[in-house]
DNA sequence: ATCCTTATGCTTGAGTTGAGCATAGGTAAC
DNA sequence: GTTACCTATGCTCAACTCAAGCATAAGGAT
């Protein structure tokens, strides 16, 4: 029967990967000056987990977030110290209102990941060719021949080397490999003059943000999650710097409406908007019953080039 | 910093959804006649929790798992008892051995969703038409009106009514609105005369394998996962077998095949099998290279009807 | 031989997607 | 006020994908 004894017993705790879009930079909510993810015991008063973690983080960005999706368990082995083993529950948190928080909490996803950012003129597409590909090179080179190949293959599924295309979702993976790489300082074997740019958190936690991105990455192709991030009515200008933002990637601008429209994800408010310098944009608002009407309507990433 | 004290502890279990394929029938590993999924504690000698799994999975199947994914983290609230806490961390595991346990510790999947399987033949399509589709238009009707319409756009969504297409992956979504709708005997207010056929599990376990159903519908999709539940050598049918199996549904025939081949997932090995009474079928293998190659490569579902 | 069965190959039409031309309707500079 | 420039919006076209089904192949059973 269920009531078998579990003689161990763990800490666990929630951890949220908060994230908006603030001014077409993707952003997430820290503490301690971007040090690490916020996080907090889960307690026998929280109904569930999800209560527990809605509840303190609207203490903590005074908002409620529209849309929470648990993430992953984490068992971290380098926690697992005197006091016990610690168990992270991650949680995907989305919000458009980054509230009246000293703005400095919210950091720009970017500054942990430059790599992923490859739209043009970001710092990206030159760190991939100067720093990261030489670096991984040297990395291939450096395993045994019977490795070398498979080395190669990861590096380049990973970063659209030699010829590949670049996944935006693969994030997770990229980051692995350049833990293994020790090219980065959370690495046990890194050495200070081979690391990539970038900054680090604390334990784990750029690793459970980047679990983060890659899922919302992934998750904004198939499901309608982009408008938790917007305001109540927006241009479809707006929309796509946004979804850009998120996948790091420019999009071809007509095929970005026409899947929009034609999937009947936005209806028009009548109103228009003209602060861009150009033709006024009609706004739209969010038709939030397509949540209802459908499993599966996303926006899909129209590709530039 | 990381060392912050979490000051509440709690039990952490593993939970597994083994699933294997035995002559077309989609079958999950169970314990005590069926009652419950295996789990077990997370020991501090487990290096990590997949390890944990890994290792107790081997013991009681004595086989090891071609694929182990995380599912989900469930705290069940009815299990906060006096021992505290309890926090399951459920995972999908593949086989395609099921080894020689007890054939009873197999459990065909339909025996817990007679629903899911939509195949022609089987119990689903008439369930749900003469069962399930009345009932749930009773619970519609119960609701105050200003609720009734998003009832009954839920329960079309979901079991396919009113014209709408049966998607197989919202396995998850039919368990938990037939959950709230008290037609499924765990539900609070259920009463023994409107039940829907179908055996329960102990606590929330069934919960826990509908979560595993819809991952592995899902995956199976984008993610050459099916492989691991197939011998090392087979044929395009048996291949469309399994996973008419897993997905309940029939297939066009020559446009799976046409989509295996085109997606070079598999290689000939140069044997026919004839045991069909029909033309002799060659034997393929699995590519094992495409799961380094490429980050996309499924059997998406080309659906008949 | 004839029929039944499963395997395999191929075609066709509908729909989706990537790419880019063309026009609309504003602001800012000259 | 005319020109340049900018973003928004509409539309077309070719390549590709996908659902559906016809046709043929190659075995066993009667």
């Amino acid at each position: 029967m269920m009531g078998r004894v579990t003689r161990e017993r763990v800490g666990a705790e929630l951890v949220a990967v908060v994230t908006a879009v603030v001014a077409g930079r993707p952003v997430v909510l820290t503490a301690e000056g971007g040090q690490h993810l916020p996080f907090g015991p889960l307690r026998t008063e929280h109904h569930s987990m999800q209560a527990g973690l809605q509840t303190w983080v609207e203490q903590q960005t005074g908002h409620r977030l529209g849309y929470v999706e648990q993430l992953y368990t984490f068992a971290d082995p380098d926690r697992a110290s005197a006091a016990g083993r610690v168990v992270s529950i991650s949680y995907l948190g989305l919000t458009n209102a980054v509230g009246d928080r000293p703005s400095d909490a919210w950091r720009d996803w970017y500054a942990f990941f430059p790599w992923e950012d490859q739209r043009v003129g970001s710092a990206g597409p030159g760190l991939v060719t100067e720093v990261i590909e030489p670096r991984l090179g040297a990395w291939v080179e450096a395993a045994p021949p019977a490795e070398r190949e498979a080395r190669r293959l990861r590096a380049d599924v990973c970063f659209g080397l030699g010829g590949r295309g670049w996944s935006p979702e693969l994030v997770l993976q990229r980051y692995e490999l350049l833990y293994e790489a020790a090219l980065i300082p959370e690495a046990p074997s890194a050495t200070p003059d081979r690391l990539v740019p970038g900054e680090r958190m604390a334990g784990d936690h750029r690793r459970i943000l980047s679990t983060g991105l890659a899922r919302l990455r992934a998750k904004i192709q198939y499901h309608p999650v982009v408008f938790e991030l917007m305001p109540e009515s927006f241009t479809l200008g707006q929309l796509q710097v946004t979804v850009e933002a998120l996948a790091g990637q420019a999009l071809h601008k007509q095929n970005f409406r026409r899947l929009v429209t034609q999937q009947d994800l936005v209806e028009p408010t009548g109103e228009t908007h003209a602060e861009t310098g150009g033709r006024p944009a009609r706004m739209y608002r969010f038709r939030r019953a397509v949540l209802d009407e459908r499993q599966v309507a996303g926006t899909k990433l129209p590709r530039t080039r």
